[in-house]
DNA sequence: CCTACCGATCGGTAGG
DNA sequence: CCTACCGATCGGTAGG
Protein backbone atom coordinates (compact mmCIF):
# COMPACT_ATOMS: atom_id res chain seq x y z
CA UNK A 1 0.00 0.00 0.00
CA UNK A 2 2.36 2.55 -1.52
CA UNK A 3 1.57 6.09 -1.50
CA UNK A 4 1.79 8.08 -5.02
CA UNK A 5 4.35 11.14 -5.40
CA UNK A 6 1.78 13.04 -6.09
CA UNK A 7 -0.39 11.89 -2.71
CA UNK A 8 2.89 12.52 -1.16
CA UNK A 9 3.01 15.76 -2.40
CA UNK A 10 -0.90 16.80 -1.34
CA UNK A 11 0.06 15.29 2.28
CA UNK A 12 3.36 17.65 2.60
CA UNK A 13 1.58 21.11 1.14
CA UNK A 14 -1.67 20.64 3.33
CA UNK A 15 0.73 20.04 6.31
CA UNK A 16 2.71 23.61 5.61
CA UNK A 17 -0.85 25.07 5.07
CA UNK A 18 -2.45 23.40 8.64
CA UNK A 19 0.63 24.37 10.38
CA UNK A 20 0.30 28.23 9.08
CA UNK A 21 -3.04 28.56 9.05
CA UNK A 22 -4.98 25.85 11.19
CA UNK A 23 -7.28 23.25 9.07
CA UNK A 24 -10.13 24.57 9.91
CA UNK A 25 -9.08 27.65 8.47
CA UNK A 26 -7.22 25.82 5.32
CA UNK A 27 -9.49 25.25 1.89
CA UNK A 28 -9.06 22.98 -0.08
CA UNK A 29 -8.50 25.80 -2.66
CA UNK A 30 -5.41 26.98 -0.37
CA UNK A 31 -4.10 23.19 -1.14
CA UNK A 32 -4.83 22.90 -4.89
CA UNK A 33 -3.09 26.06 -5.59
CA UNK A 34 -0.01 25.22 -3.26
CA UNK A 35 0.13 21.60 -5.14
CA UNK A 36 -0.69 23.46 -8.56
CA UNK A 37 -3.40 21.57 -9.20
CA UNK A 38 -7.34 22.37 -10.18
CA UNK A 39 -9.11 22.31 -6.75
CA UNK A 40 -11.44 19.30 -8.30
CA UNK A 41 -8.60 17.60 -9.29
CA UNK A 42 -7.29 16.86 -5.83
CA UNK A 43 -9.97 14.66 -5.91
CA UNK A 44 -8.92 12.32 -7.86
CA UNK A 45 -5.58 11.74 -5.29
CA UNK A 46 -7.66 11.97 -2.20
CA UNK A 47 -11.04 11.61 -1.42
CA UNK A 48 -11.74 13.77 0.99
CA UNK A 49 -10.09 17.08 2.92
CA UNK A 50 -10.57 15.08 6.25
CA UNK A 51 -8.68 12.08 4.69
CA UNK A 52 -5.28 14.30 4.51
CA UNK A 53 -5.37 15.15 8.52
CA UNK A 54 -6.32 11.73 9.06
CA UNK A 55 -3.21 10.87 7.14
CA UNK A 56 -0.48 13.08 8.61
CA UNK A 57 -1.96 12.68 11.93
CA UNK A 58 -0.92 9.10 11.60
CA UNK A 59 1.92 9.23 9.97
CA UNK A 60 3.14 10.96 12.79
CA UNK A 61 1.54 9.08 15.44
CA UNK A 62 3.57 5.88 13.62
CA UNK A 63 7.27 7.79 13.95
CA UNK A 64 6.68 8.02 17.99
CA UNK A 65 4.97 4.40 18.43
CA UNK A 66 8.16 3.16 16.18
CA UNK A 67 10.94 5.33 17.97
CA UNK A 68 8.90 4.02 21.44
CA UNK A 69 9.05 0.30 20.42
CA UNK A 70 12.45 0.84 19.73
CA UNK A 71 13.35 2.20 23.43
CA UNK A 72 11.64 -0.55 24.94
CA UNK A 73 13.21 -3.12 23.37
CA UNK A 74 16.47 -2.06 24.15
CA UNK A 75 18.43 -3.12 26.64
CA UNK A 76 19.41 0.15 28.21
CA UNK A 77 19.08 1.84 32.02
CA UNK A 78 16.33 3.99 32.74
CA UNK A 79 18.31 7.26 32.53
CA UNK A 80 19.56 6.27 28.77
CA UNK A 81 15.92 5.49 27.99
CA UNK A 82 14.71 8.61 28.66
CA UNK A 83 17.34 10.43 27.10
CA UNK A 84 16.56 8.37 24.29
CA UNK A 85 13.03 9.46 24.63
CA UNK A 86 13.81 13.15 24.74
CA UNK A 87 15.90 12.86 21.80
CA UNK A 88 13.13 11.02 19.69
CA UNK A 89 11.01 14.02 20.55
CA UNK A 90 13.54 16.42 19.26
CA UNK A 91 14.50 14.20 16.12
CA UNK A 92 10.64 13.63 14.66
CA UNK A 93 10.41 17.46 15.46
CA UNK A 94 12.97 18.52 13.90
CA UNK A 95 13.09 16.75 10.78
CA UNK A 96 9.01 17.31 10.22
CA UNK A 97 8.27 19.98 12.10
CA UNK A 98 4.99 20.73 9.78
CA UNK A 99 3.60 17.40 10.83
CA UNK A 100 4.14 17.69 14.17
CA UNK A 101 2.60 20.90 15.00
CA UNK A 102 -0.75 19.53 12.83
CA UNK A 103 -0.39 16.40 14.97
CA UNK A 104 -0.08 18.44 18.02
CA UNK A 105 -2.53 21.24 17.67
CA UNK A 106 -4.78 20.00 14.83
CA UNK A 107 -6.05 16.46 16.10
CA UNK A 108 -9.39 17.49 17.47
CA UNK A 109 -10.47 18.38 14.00
CA UNK A 110 -10.31 14.39 12.78
CA UNK A 111 -13.28 12.55 12.22
CA UNK A 112 -14.92 11.07 15.12
CA UNK A 113 -13.60 7.22 14.66
CA UNK A 114 -10.19 8.48 14.10
CA UNK A 115 -10.04 10.79 16.91
CA UNK A 116 -10.96 8.24 19.42
CA UNK A 117 -8.22 5.58 17.50
CA UNK A 118 -6.08 8.65 17.87
CA UNK A 119 -6.61 8.94 21.60
CA UNK A 120 -6.17 5.80 22.60
CA UNK A 121 -3.20 5.53 20.81
CA UNK A 122 -1.78 8.59 22.66
CA UNK A 123 -3.08 7.27 25.72
CA UNK A 124 -0.83 4.16 24.80
CA UNK A 125 2.29 5.86 24.21
CA UNK A 126 1.76 8.30 27.38
CA UNK A 127 1.78 5.29 30.11
CA UNK A 128 4.64 3.65 27.97
CA UNK A 129 6.15 6.74 28.85
CA UNK A 130 4.98 6.88 32.23
CA UNK A 131 6.64 3.53 32.87
CA UNK A 132 9.70 4.47 32.60
CA UNK A 133 9.69 7.26 34.73
CA UNK A 134 7.85 5.09 37.04
CA UNK A 135 10.46 2.46 36.77
CA UNK A 136 13.36 5.18 36.95
CA UNK A 137 11.44 6.34 40.49
CA UNK A 138 11.47 3.16 42.07
CA UNK A 139 14.65 2.63 41.21
CA UNK A 140 15.95 5.84 42.43
CA UNK A 141 17.15 7.35 39.65
CA UNK A 142 14.59 9.68 38.91
CA UNK A 143 12.87 12.10 41.53
CA UNK A 144 9.77 11.11 42.85
CA UNK A 145 6.72 13.05 41.62
CA UNK A 146 3.75 12.76 39.84
CA UNK A 147 3.98 10.93 36.75
CA UNK A 148 1.50 13.25 35.32
CA UNK A 149 3.44 16.14 36.09
CA UNK A 150 6.75 14.91 35.20
CA UNK A 151 5.04 13.81 31.90
CA UNK A 152 4.15 17.09 30.74
CA UNK A 153 6.72 18.70 31.97
CA UNK A 154 9.11 16.75 29.91
CA UNK A 155 7.32 16.46 26.74
CA UNK A 156 6.17 20.52 27.02
CA UNK A 157 9.99 21.78 27.51
CA UNK A 158 10.78 20.44 24.16
CA UNK A 159 7.59 21.32 22.42
CA UNK A 160 8.43 24.64 21.54
CA UNK A 161 11.81 23.30 19.69
CA UNK A 162 10.38 22.52 16.16
CA UNK A 163 9.34 26.60 15.84
CA UNK A 164 13.02 27.44 15.66
CA UNK A 165 14.04 24.19 13.29
CA UNK A 166 14.39 26.34 10.27
CA UNK A 167 15.70 29.37 11.87
CA UNK A 168 18.61 27.70 13.21
CA UNK A 169 21.58 25.84 11.70
CA UNK A 170 22.29 22.18 12.65
CA UNK A 171 25.13 23.35 15.58
CA UNK A 172 22.78 25.99 16.91
CA UNK A 173 20.07 23.34 17.04
CA UNK A 174 22.19 20.87 18.67
CA UNK A 175 23.68 23.71 20.90
CA UNK A 176 19.69 23.87 21.99
CA UNK A 177 18.97 19.91 22.31
CA UNK A 178 21.89 20.12 25.00
CA UNK A 179 20.67 22.95 27.12
CA UNK A 180 16.97 21.12 26.96
CA UNK A 181 18.50 18.20 28.38
CA UNK A 182 20.42 19.44 30.72
CA UNK A 183 17.67 20.93 32.31
CA UNK A 184 15.57 18.19 32.29
CA UNK A 185 18.42 16.37 34.25
CA UNK A 186 18.59 18.44 36.43
CA UNK A 187 15.31 18.61 37.12
CA UNK A 188 14.75 14.68 37.57
CA UNK A 189 17.46 12.96 38.08
CA UNK A 190 18.20 12.29 41.97
CA UNK B 1 -15.49 52.42 28.30
CA UNK B 2 -17.01 50.02 30.39
CA UNK B 3 -18.45 46.36 28.87
CA UNK B 4 -22.55 45.75 29.27
CA UNK B 5 -22.64 42.43 30.87
CA UNK B 6 -24.34 40.99 27.77
CA UNK B 7 -21.21 41.46 25.90
CA UNK B 8 -18.95 40.23 28.46
CA UNK B 9 -21.51 37.13 27.79
CA UNK B 10 -20.81 36.81 24.55
CA UNK B 11 -17.37 36.94 24.92
CA UNK B 12 -16.46 34.36 27.70
CA UNK B 13 -19.45 31.85 25.43
CA UNK B 14 -16.74 32.96 22.29
CA UNK B 15 -14.01 31.78 24.68
CA UNK B 16 -15.26 28.38 25.62
CA UNK B 17 -16.37 27.38 22.21
CA UNK B 18 -12.63 28.94 20.48
CA UNK B 19 -11.27 26.69 23.07
CA UNK B 20 -13.13 23.52 22.12
CA UNK B 21 -13.27 23.85 18.30
CA UNK B 22 -10.92 26.47 17.43
CA UNK B 23 -11.56 30.13 16.01
CA UNK B 24 -12.08 29.24 12.44
CA UNK B 25 -14.39 25.99 12.92
CA UNK B 26 -16.75 28.10 15.12
CA UNK B 27 -19.29 29.96 13.71
CA UNK B 28 -21.37 33.31 15.14
CA UNK B 29 -24.49 30.77 14.68
CA UNK B 30 -23.07 28.52 17.11
CA UNK B 31 -21.78 31.30 19.51
CA UNK B 32 -25.08 32.83 19.15
CA UNK B 33 -27.05 30.06 20.13
CA UNK B 34 -24.69 29.20 23.52
CA UNK B 35 -25.82 33.06 24.49
CA UNK B 36 -29.14 32.31 23.74
CA UNK B 37 -30.05 34.23 20.39
CA UNK B 38 -30.38 34.65 17.40
CA UNK B 39 -27.41 34.98 15.24
CA UNK B 40 -28.37 38.50 13.90
CA UNK B 41 -28.90 39.79 17.52
CA UNK B 42 -24.98 39.12 18.42
CA UNK B 43 -24.47 41.80 16.32
CA UNK B 44 -26.86 44.33 18.12
CA UNK B 45 -23.15 43.66 21.01
CA UNK B 46 -20.57 43.38 18.53
CA UNK B 47 -19.34 44.27 15.33
CA UNK B 48 -17.55 41.65 14.03
CA UNK B 49 -16.40 38.01 14.89
CA UNK B 50 -13.16 39.01 14.34
CA UNK B 51 -13.96 41.73 17.26
CA UNK B 52 -13.99 39.07 19.79
CA UNK B 53 -10.95 37.01 19.41
CA UNK B 54 -9.58 40.72 19.75
CA UNK B 55 -11.07 41.11 22.47
CA UNK B 56 -9.98 38.09 23.97
CA UNK B 57 -6.30 38.03 22.82
CA UNK B 58 -5.75 41.59 24.42
CA UNK B 59 -7.89 41.13 27.73
CA UNK B 60 -5.28 38.24 28.24
CA UNK B 61 -2.35 39.99 27.55
CA UNK B 62 -3.51 42.73 29.54
CA UNK B 63 -3.55 40.30 32.59
CA UNK B 64 0.31 39.00 31.93
CA UNK B 65 1.59 42.99 31.52
CA UNK B 66 -0.28 43.97 34.70
CA UNK B 67 1.31 41.08 36.60
CA UNK B 68 4.88 41.72 35.22
CA UNK B 69 4.34 45.19 35.93
CA UNK B 70 3.58 44.44 39.70
CA UNK B 71 6.65 41.96 39.69
CA UNK B 72 9.27 44.83 38.10
CA UNK B 73 8.34 47.45 40.20
CA UNK B 74 8.95 45.43 43.86
CA UNK B 75 11.95 45.18 45.67
CA UNK B 76 12.59 41.37 45.50
CA UNK B 77 15.81 39.04 44.30
CA UNK B 78 15.76 38.00 41.18
CA UNK B 79 14.89 34.13 42.36
CA UNK B 80 11.64 35.41 44.07
CA UNK B 81 10.89 37.57 40.54
CA UNK B 82 11.25 34.36 38.72
CA UNK B 83 9.10 32.39 41.53
CA UNK B 84 6.19 35.57 41.20
CA UNK B 85 6.53 34.80 37.13
CA UNK B 86 5.73 30.99 37.10
CA UNK B 87 2.82 32.08 39.97
CA UNK B 88 1.60 34.77 37.72
CA UNK B 89 1.64 31.78 34.61
CA UNK B 90 -0.12 29.32 36.66
CA UNK B 91 -2.84 32.09 38.55
CA UNK B 92 -3.42 33.59 35.31
CA UNK B 93 -4.21 30.14 33.35
CA UNK B 94 -6.24 28.64 36.56
CA UNK B 95 -8.64 31.41 36.60
CA UNK B 96 -9.00 31.93 32.84
CA UNK B 97 -8.31 28.62 31.28
CA UNK B 98 -10.59 29.56 28.06
CA UNK B 99 -9.24 32.81 27.30
CA UNK B 100 -5.47 31.29 27.66
CA UNK B 101 -5.91 28.97 25.50
CA UNK B 102 -7.30 31.61 23.11
CA UNK B 103 -4.30 34.00 23.90
CA UNK B 104 -2.03 30.99 23.70
CA UNK B 105 -3.53 29.23 20.24
CA UNK B 106 -5.50 31.62 18.64
CA UNK B 107 -4.08 34.78 17.77
CA UNK B 108 -2.76 33.71 14.30
CA UNK B 109 -6.46 34.37 13.56
CA UNK B 110 -6.33 38.15 14.44
CA UNK B 111 -6.58 40.66 11.69
CA UNK B 112 -3.55 42.02 10.63
CA UNK B 113 -3.10 45.00 12.17
CA UNK B 114 -4.08 44.15 15.23
CA UNK B 115 -2.23 40.62 15.12
CA UNK B 116 1.20 43.03 14.63
CA UNK B 117 0.35 44.92 17.85
CA UNK B 118 -0.17 41.25 19.78
CA UNK B 119 3.17 40.23 18.53
CA UNK B 120 5.26 43.39 19.43
CA UNK B 121 3.14 43.31 22.79
CA UNK B 122 4.19 39.54 23.47
CA UNK B 123 7.63 40.01 22.57
CA UNK B 124 7.63 43.07 24.93
CA UNK B 125 6.57 41.04 27.39
CA UNK B 126 9.16 38.02 26.52
CA UNK B 127 11.87 40.80 26.70
CA UNK B 128 10.81 41.80 30.37
CA UNK B 129 10.82 37.92 31.30
CA UNK B 130 14.47 37.32 29.79
CA UNK B 131 15.42 40.56 31.61
CA UNK B 132 15.03 38.86 35.10
CA UNK B 133 16.49 35.49 33.58
CA UNK B 134 19.62 37.07 32.10
CA UNK B 135 20.22 39.52 35.61
CA UNK B 136 19.94 36.46 37.70
CA UNK B 137 22.28 34.69 35.93
CA UNK B 138 24.84 37.72 36.17
CA UNK B 139 24.60 37.61 39.51
CA UNK B 140 24.99 33.84 39.54
CA UNK B 141 21.63 32.92 41.04
CA UNK B 142 20.85 30.98 37.91
CA UNK B 143 22.52 28.20 35.51
CA UNK B 144 23.83 30.03 32.78
CA UNK B 145 22.17 29.10 29.94
CA UNK B 146 20.23 30.35 26.07
CA UNK B 147 18.18 33.11 27.47
CA UNK B 148 15.78 32.23 24.69
CA UNK B 149 15.67 28.35 25.82
CA UNK B 150 15.45 29.31 29.09
CA UNK B 151 12.48 31.07 28.72
CA UNK B 152 10.97 28.66 26.85
CA UNK B 153 11.66 25.90 28.67
CA UNK B 154 9.50 27.45 31.62
CA UNK B 155 6.55 29.18 29.87
CA UNK B 156 6.02 25.80 28.33
CA UNK B 157 6.55 24.05 31.89
CA UNK B 158 3.09 25.53 32.82
CA UNK B 159 1.48 25.76 29.98
CA UNK B 160 -0.12 22.16 29.96
CA UNK B 161 -1.59 22.88 33.55
CA UNK B 162 -4.40 25.04 32.25
CA UNK B 163 -5.98 21.87 30.64
CA UNK B 164 -6.31 20.22 34.25
CA UNK B 165 -7.85 23.48 36.05
CA UNK B 166 -11.45 22.01 35.78
CA UNK B 167 -10.48 18.22 36.77
CA UNK B 168 -8.62 18.81 39.90
CA UNK B 169 -9.97 20.52 43.12
CA UNK B 170 -7.78 22.92 44.72
CA UNK B 171 -5.38 21.21 46.49
CA UNK B 172 -4.59 19.17 44.06
CA UNK B 173 -3.65 21.72 42.20
CA UNK B 174 -1.39 23.52 44.18
CA UNK B 175 0.47 20.01 44.32
CA UNK B 176 1.06 19.97 41.01
CA UNK B 177 1.95 24.05 41.21
CA UNK B 178 4.46 23.00 43.94
CA UNK B 179 6.38 19.91 40.92
CA UNK B 180 5.95 22.16 38.89
CA UNK B 181 7.78 24.97 40.70
CA UNK B 182 10.51 22.59 42.60
CA UNK B 183 11.31 21.02 38.99
CA UNK B 184 11.83 24.86 37.58
CA UNK B 185 14.58 25.34 40.76
CA UNK B 186 16.88 22.10 40.23
CA UNK B 187 16.88 23.04 36.41
CA UNK B 188 17.69 27.02 36.87
CA UNK B 189 18.95 27.60 39.97
CA UNK B 190 22.33 27.07 40.51
C1' DC C 1 -33.68 41.62 19.75
C1' DC C 2 -36.15 39.29 15.69
C1' DT C 3 -37.53 38.01 10.67
C1' DA C 4 -35.89 37.84 6.34
C1' DC C 5 -32.32 37.69 3.46
C1' DC C 6 -27.65 38.32 0.79
C1' DG C 7 -23.23 37.50 -1.65
C1' DA C 8 -19.15 34.80 -0.91
C1' DT C 9 -17.01 30.77 -0.04
C1' DC C 10 -17.01 26.16 1.42
C1' DG C 11 -16.15 20.83 0.39
C1' DG C 12 -17.21 18.01 -3.12
C1' DT C 13 -19.40 15.72 -7.74
C1' DA C 14 -20.49 14.85 -12.84
C1' DG C 15 -18.71 14.08 -16.95
C1' DG C 16 -15.22 14.00 -20.09
C1' DC D 1 -6.44 16.36 -14.69
C1' DC D 2 -9.91 20.01 -16.28
C1' DT D 3 -14.53 22.67 -16.96
C1' DA D 4 -18.68 23.39 -15.05
C1' DC D 5 -21.40 23.31 -11.35
C1' DC D 6 -24.05 22.23 -6.77
C1' DG D 7 -26.16 22.49 -2.12
C1' DA D 8 -24.74 23.98 2.38
C1' DT D 9 -22.94 27.11 5.29
C1' DC D 10 -20.46 31.16 6.22
C1' DG D 11 -20.23 36.24 8.30
C1' DG D 12 -23.01 39.93 8.12
C1' DT D 13 -26.99 43.63 6.80
C1' DA D 14 -31.79 45.86 6.29
C1' DG D 15 -35.58 47.09 8.47
C1' DG D 16 -38.59 47.08 12.06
Amino acid sequence: MKRSKRKQEIYVSSARLFRKKGYAATSVRDIAELVGLEPSSLYSHIKSKEEILVNICNDCAELFAEGMDLIQKEEKTNIEKLDNLVDLHIDIAYHNPSSVTVFNDEWRHLPKEELSQFLSRRKAYEDDFKKILKSGMDEGSFVHMSLTTTFNIIINSVKWLHFFAKKLDKSAFEAKREEIKSFIRRGIYT
